[in-house]
This record gives C-alpha cells, sequence and structure tokens, in this order.
DNA sequence: ACTTTTGAGGAACGGTCGTTCTTGACTGAT
DNA sequence: ATCAGTCAAGAACGACCGTTCCTCAAAAGT
C-alpha cells in the first residue's frame, strides 16, 4: 500500500558515490544532494535517515562496487606491473577520501577503509605470493600515486622496477 | 604608534598548521581557531584577511618549515630505503589533507601542493640518480603509506625491495 | 468508493558558519 | 596632556547548514 518511490535507490547512491567522491563530505550540502540527485529533501531523510548515514551506505556501495572488484582482478594478477596497473586504473577517489579526511573523524568510516584496504593487501599478496606488508606497500603506493593524480605515467614506472622483485 | 600585538604570528601560524592538518579544512571552524590559537577573531581577520588566506599561509608555512628541510635531507640520501625513510617520518599532514580535500577545490593550493611535491621528486630524483617519473613514484608511496598509517612498518617492507634497484 | 499508507513538495526550524560592526582600552608620538 | 592609531572584546550580521514539520497527491487494501 502506498505511493510508490519515483527514484532508484541504486542509481541515488550511486550518484551520491560520485558526488562525495569528488568533493569532501562536508563540501556537498543536502541542498546539493537533493538537486543532483532528484531526490526530494523528505524522501532522502526518509530513506538514508541522515547526511551521514547515506555517506555511509554510498562508501559501502563504493567499497563494493569498486573495490572489491578490483581485488578480485587482482587474484588474476601474476607480476606487480598488472596489479598496480589495476590498482591506479580504478576508481577509488571516494575511498581516497574516506580515508584522508573522514577516517580521521569517524572511527566506523576508519573501519570500513581499513577492512577494504586488507582486503585488496590480501588479494595482492595471495596473487603475486609476496608478503602481506610488502602488498600492502603496493595498495599504499597506488593509493598515493592516485592522489597525486598519476602524473606522466609515474605507475608505470613503479611498476617496473618493481617487477623483477616478485 | 597604537597598541603592540599580544600575540606571536610565527606561534599562531603553526598552531594553524596542527589544527588544519589534523581535521580537514571545513572541519576547523573560525570558533576553534579563535580558542585554540588565543586570537580574538577581529586581530584574526586583521592579520589574515580570511579563512582561507590563514589556510593558505599556514600552507605555505608547513612546506617551507616542514617539506622543504625533507627535500633537503633527501639530497644526502644515497639509497631509497633511507629516502623513502626519510618521507614516511616527515609531517605531512596538512599537505596531505591539502592534496586530497582542497587541491580539487582550490587552484592556488594545487598549485603549491604540486610545486612542493614536484621539489621532493627532483631532490630524490637528484639524490639517487634515478629519473623523476620513479621519483615521482617514490614520493607518492610515501605519501600512500602516510595516508595508511603506516601499518606494521609496511614502509620499511618496500624499502627494503626498492634498495637493489637504483 | 473509501480508507490508509506512503512519498512528494516546500516552508520552516534552531544552530552554526564565516564575516563585520561597534565600543573601549592601550600605547607611541606630539 | 592630548591625540591618533592599533588592538582587544564581544555582540551581531546574513547566509547556509542538517534536519523536521505540515500538507497534499498518489496508489494499494478492504
Amino acid at each position: 500500500m502506498g505511493r510508490r518511490r519515483a527514484f532508484d535507490e541504486d542509481e541515488v547512491v550511486r550518484a551520491a558515490v560520485e558526488l562525495f567522491g569528488g568533493r569532501a563530505y562536508d563540501g556537498v550540502s543536502i541542498d546539493e544532494l537533493v538537486v543532483h540527485l532528484g531526490v526530494h529533501r523528505n524522501s532522502l531523510y526518509k530513506t538514508f535517515g541522515s547526511k551521514r548515514g547515506l555517506y555511509l551506505i554510498a562508501l559501502r556501495r563504493h567499497l563494493a562496487d569498486d573495490v572489491r572488484p578490483l581485488a578480485e582482478a587482482l587474484a588474476a594478477a601474476t607480476d606487480a606491473a598488472t596489479a598496480l596497473r589495476l590498482v591506479t586504473a580504478a576508481d577509488l577517489g571516494l575511498l581516497l577520501l574516506a580515508a584522508a579526511e573522514r577516517a580521521p573523524a569517524d572511527e566506523e568510516v576508519a573501519a570500513e577503509v581499513a577492512a577494504a584496504l586488507a582486503a585488496v593487501d590480501q588479494a595482492i599478496a595471495d596473487a603475486l605470493g609476496i608478503s602481506t606488508a610488502l602488498a600492502a606497500a603496493l595498495t599504499a603506493a597506488a593509493l598515493g600515486i592516485r592522489l597525486r593524480g598519476d602524473p606522466d605515467g609515474v605507475g608505470t614506472a613503479l611498476a617496473r622496477h618493481l617487477d623483477p622483485l616478485d
């Protein structure tokens, strides 16, 4: 019973991922969300509870849609160059911002981020047969490269030097 | 003529570096700045113009006090392990947050960050005799490791594997 | 057809944001 | 001693923040 929703919840969450991944959490206002997501304020709060609630859902969606597939693709990688290229090519905007900006202030965000990164680490370690510490370093390196916007194919330069080390 | 300042501008800027380096730009309010810096609102605006003005000054101070010395120390490094340890040990909180959070929204911040990172890259490249692309990758890797909080000495693990490559 | 439930629509809330204004105290120069 | 100029102090500003309330339209169950 009752009226049906005029919006697709999945599309809305995906759009929120893009918004939060582009600007910081505090840089995206409810008004912007209402406009860009095409969802009324009321429905937004009814559906997601709060701005932070929507952010957490968007973050989990980002991890499920963008980070977990990356970890699965990494399982098929056989050398560091491929692994690094996979990580730097992935869309990790929201993860990056969450780690740098929200994680220090929101321990639930910090836990999600840490778990996701640990999963990527493990996937790399298993695929390449290296220690998790070195795998974590590769993940961190990829994040740093992504943070810098990968100027002049820096990622490939590092990957080339890492290759013989597997 | 006129009354003398009751605060030390250098101390205030340093304190602002700590504040902005710990929380995000939008996470630090003027009220917090007034309380923690011990400077009255009025004096703050008289001296620094605006919140963004203070942020830019704090960022430049951070780059001058914390990043440039790092680049100079890097000039004396002879291997990647030392270089990486120097970078991960440095206080780069504000630089990291500026790169992730403010640079996409403030091109003046983006320019400062890019210039500072390029200087670090060049210092590493000169010291180790490697390409600037690889040096940029090392800097990026160090930033990523710093972003993750360097769990379990990840930095040293990467450095150990990078050493034979110089 | 009528009731009931739910979403859409938009105004409005208190609070906090960055910024400015007004007032008065202090200090160096005349 | 007086004046001029700077700083301190705090109230106050309009704008915007995240959130809630109230009302009406739409659709499912009886």
